[in-house]
DNA sequence: AGCTCTTCCTGAAAGC
DNA sequence: TGCTTTCAGGAAGAGC
């Protein structure tokens, strides 16, 4: 599943195909992922690429004012969620079409631009400047922009797990089940933790995790395990990195005690029962007011 | 405030 | 063998 390293990834790819080139023309499979398909099919032929940046796990196709509108000023953007399954790949024209590709867009220099997403669980949309400011203040702040102590702060006053914060993208965005999982072994924290039980330590080092946990990653170009794809359709190798993530049953790296799998949050969670003390169970007795 | 459940969707894997 | 069921999950929304 694509999280921030995989978007990272793809984006890194695109920076290299796109900017500069002009859109020619659009063709649509199923737009049900799609907000205002119509406005894509208006918008985007005859638009010219500007750049590609990421936010959190969004992918935004930057696209040049165009003479035709009357406000210059209007710039629009081609936001992209891979959601669970999404890939966005440029390439030859002539290569085969891989099953459930929605989104073609011809470009000015013979390639192709594809959207392929198995489950539609993605999103895609064309929107203007102050969208992506929305995006911006409703999101999180980049999980690998965020220092140290806006960290702590921020996740520090939290009852939550600190699991569910962790994949709560308006907390910090890019973190999804994978890098979650990862990052709280490096760290030695339990998923169902509670954020605020945390000592200003322990967020310090799960702050220091998630950095080095997401930028191995993006060196190795993401973790693939089914569908997730780079820009030129190739799959990582961060997968075979994983600590945790995937490997119940198997030898922790660090004590060799069984790894195990529990849901917290709704999501399946991976950890190491020594590595990751659990919380103290909560009774009556000791429960504590504030 | 924060938790759980539901919804969207498909294919792989498990169950019978 | 071949069918049916279950599961996986990013994010939003409902309801408690």
């Amino acid at each position: 599943m694509p999280e921030l390293p995989e978007v990272e990834t793809v984006v890194r790819g695109l920076q290299l195909a796109l900017p500069g080139r002009q859109i020619l023309t659009v063709r649509m499979g199923k737009i049900d992922f799609i907000h205002e398909p119509d406005l894509l099919a208006e918008r985007l032929p005859g638009s010219r690429i500007n750049s590609v940046s990421r936010c959190g796990k969004f992918i935004a196709v930057e696209l040049a004012p165009s003479a035709a509108t009357a406000n210059p000023e209007a710039r629009l953007h081609l936001v992209i969620h891979l959601g669970m399954t999404g890939r966005l790949t440029a390439g030859a024209p002539t290569e085969p079409v891989p099953p459930h590709t929605h989104v073609f867009l011809t470009l000015d220099d013979g390639n192709e631009l594809r959207y392929t997403d198995i489950r539609r669980f993605g999103k895609m949309r064309l929107a203007p400047d102050s969208w992506m400011d929305e995006l911006r203040a409703r999101w999180g702040q980049d999980a690998l922009a965020i220092s140290a102590s806006e960290f702590v702060e921020r996740f520090g006053s939290r009852a939550s797990r600190i699991k569910a914060l962790l994949l709560d993208q308006h907390t910090v965005s890019g973190i999804g089940n994978i890098y979650a999982d990862e990052s709280l072994w490096r760290a030695r924290i339990h998923p169902a933790r509670r954020a605020d039980r945390l000592t200003a330590k322990q967020l310090r080092a799960l702050h220091r995790a998630i950095q080095t946990t997401l930028l191995a990653a993006i060196r190795m170009k993401g973790s693939s395990f089914s569908d997730y794809v780079d820009a030129e359709g190739k799959p990582g190798m961060f997968q075979r990195m994983h600590r945790v993530y995937q490997r119940e049953g198997m030898a922790c790296r660090r004590c060799a005690q069984q790894i195990r799998r529990i849901q917290v949050a709704g999501r399946s969670s991976f950890f190491c029962p020594r590595c990751q003390p659990a919380p103290r169970a909560r009774k009556n007795f000791g429960a504590r007011k504030k």
